[in-house]
DNA sequence: CGTTCCTATTAACATAGGTGAATGAAATAC
DNA sequence: GTATTTCATTCACCTATGTTAATAGGAACG
């Protein structure tokens, strides 16, 4: 097994064989990006499903402004692409770029029609990784609506105590719908 | 054919013989509720996967402070109640209560089961049902982090004209994330 | 039928967070 | 190693939205 990551993500949701991990571990893509690169853009045709077996990345969105919105942060263990454009062949809204040096393994076309119909748990799997991302995103709403740009800062370190080390501030301060002054102050008053 | 609501939904994301549709309808729970009735409140174990054939519902959360976030309102032809809990069997945060007199189209486990298992079609349209609403939950995301509470409200009405009509303004305030007293403000500027 | 409650609106005032500008530190480029 | 850009921070000031309170119209209820 090369990517015990990946293994482990799928039993999270599903009892996976490791023979039937093996079918699909031998078809992944493998792609390594340096820090700040893309690995798609707004306006592309999403081709694969990528798994962070290492790193992290964000998902963004530019408004008319040109002004840049994170809307999300991920890292190892995590997917993080366009499912929509994946699956519907439509351009996507969003950039996915790395915020550090970042291994992914990707699935393409090919290898998810092949998975799915010899091993329909993989169906089942991809069923639950949305539905469990999508509570998430609901939960997000949820915290936006509920909790002061404070409060969503004091929640986002604690979960993810690194964060501020690893990627740019302004870049969590988009992620928390603030500006970078805004974050500064909330820290200020925090220390 | 008794839900040509329910038929067009599915068809919407994939091709569905009749036959197999109607294997389906057969074993539907049609349930009415009145206005302001719930269909199921935060703490319980969600049993049912619901369509709504006629009416309007929306999804809220409580706060620590006793206060209702309004998350999603939601229509004829959609589905709204909480995959995560039905899937998982965990008691879920949401409260799912109708704004009208609704009738609702309801697919329990065992009948999750056996259309899955015999007309794996419809594995593939959960899939895609659910991957659709969480790219519109991320879109909303991005809509909170870029409009003011002008825009959001402009757009809100755009897309459903009537809907001050047929819901409370304190609700359509909660789901714009401001006070009703913002939201007559706003209003106020715009006659 | 009057009473009570709930909702919408308005106004005066308060505040969290935004804006713009200045500074220095750190990263990157040459 | 120096020059240049990028990023984080601070401050003074501004604005959108929240807060509190008062009012009034309707719906629900006995």
């Amino acid at each position: 097994m090369k990517y015990p990551n990946l293994y482990k993500a799928f039993n999270k949701h599903i009892d996976l064989p490791i023979d039937v991990y093996i079918d699909l571990e031998d078809r992944l893509i493998l792609k390594k990006l340096d820090k700040k690169e893309f690995l798609f853009r707004e306006g592309e045709v999403v081709k694969y499903l990528p798994f962070i077996n290492d790193g992290l990345m964000i998902n963004y969105i530019v408004d008319e402004d040109g002004e840049e919105h994170v809307i999300q942060i991920r890292g190892t263990g995590l997917w993080l692409g366009d499912l929509y454009s994946f699956f519907s062949d439509l351009r996507t809204r969003f950039n996915i770029q790395t915020c550090q040096p970042t291994e992914l393994l990707m699935i393409n076309h090919e290898t998810f029609d092949y998975i799915t119909k010899n091993h329909p748990v993989y169906e089942k799997f991809f069923r639950l990784n949305i539905q469990e991302a999508y509570v998430q995103t609901l939960n997000r709403i949820y915290n936006l609506h509920s909790a002061t740009a404070e409060e969503r800062y004091l929640e986002l370190i604690k979960n993810i105590p690194d964060l501020l080390d690893k990627i740019p501030h302004y870049l969590i301060a988009s992620y928390l719908n603030i500006k970078p002054q805004s974050l500064s102050r909330i820290r200020k008053s925090h220390k």
